[in-house]
DNA sequence: CACATAACCCAGCAATTTAGTCAAGTATTA
DNA sequence: TAATACTTGACTAAATTGCTGGGTTATGTG
């Protein structure tokens, strides 16, 4: 479980196209001008998010991305994995490369901590996250202030 | 609040440090050995560690590194941002980057979420994962949750 | 059909981070 | 004084990040 800056960029995306993607697709276009991230950027994670069956893309004009699933069944986690994909293995499968007990005791240790983190952003949802902002600010102004970012 | 195998190396070392500091000092060389990460590394990790008062270095022979407080004072959470010290400002620091009223929402719930990280992570401290880790080798099965579920 | 739209794909590139080596110090103790 | 051990800095190879720019395919609409 690693938590970057690539985590955050695709967290965001999806959340913005949670919020705008009740009337049909969103394209990336669109997302790029909102999230001020770069266009090919945006198609290097959402090539990911596609393989791991988190969106669904529609080609052709009025296209884009739609979210695959009900928004409470995306999960944070999800997300974050999708884009990192490293499996990274973290050294130490459990095998032989466990010389010490002290590397072994400590590495132990560290994957309990990170698993708690991992169930915790697995307990958490797009909905979620909308719902809990959605209750922290009661009034929140949706218009658009459409201005022209230089990813267009 | 980044999450990467910097930090991971961090919170293992003090971990060490922690696991073989009853006895005095503990040198860079033996953690070097016990958790195979190079000395090198090592003594830029604890640079940071100790300018951010979570070690004490004591010099000369039979010298080394102790935890500055007593273990169930030092959050996880500590030890990860004294080595990040990156500080990221997260772009948009509330200030005046927001331009549109989307890049502000979705940064919003990004903030909340990785605020909600931070909490959890500053709720751990090593105390607790040495205590946990003697729970589990007591053949218990993890029935207690430590993550609370804020969105549930 | 022609065309614009938008997903898809890829090669490469600058900047940053990671993890490390090497060398030259400085403080402390035996 | 000599040995130990922390401290500091310069430097580097590798990986990752985020982006530019070129294309190709699929698909709606005039």
């Amino acid at each position: 479980m690693k938590l970057t800056t690539k985590g955050r960029y695709a967290v965001t995306a999806m959340l913005d196209l949670a919020l705008h993607g009740e009337s049909g697709p969103v394209s990336l276009a669109e997302i790029s001008v909102r999230q001020e991230i770069s266009l090919s950027y945006l198609e290097q994670l959402f090539s990911k998010l596609r393989r791991n069956g988190l969106v669904i893309s529609t080609r052709g004009p009025g296209g884009g991305y739609s979210v695959a699933r009900e928004l409470h069944q995306v999960a944070v986690s999800e997300i974050i994995c999708a884009v990192n994909e490293s499996v990274d293995a973290t050294q130490c499968g459990g095998k032989e490369n466990c010389h010490s007990h002290g590397r072994c005791l400590t590495h132990d240790l560290w994957e309990g901590l990170s698993a708690q983190i991992e169930e915790f952003l697995s307990s958490v949802s797009l909905q979620d996250m909308i719902d809990r902002q959605r209750v922290q600010n009661a009034s929140l102004r949706q218009d658009k202030v459409m201005v022209q970012r230089p990813y267009a």
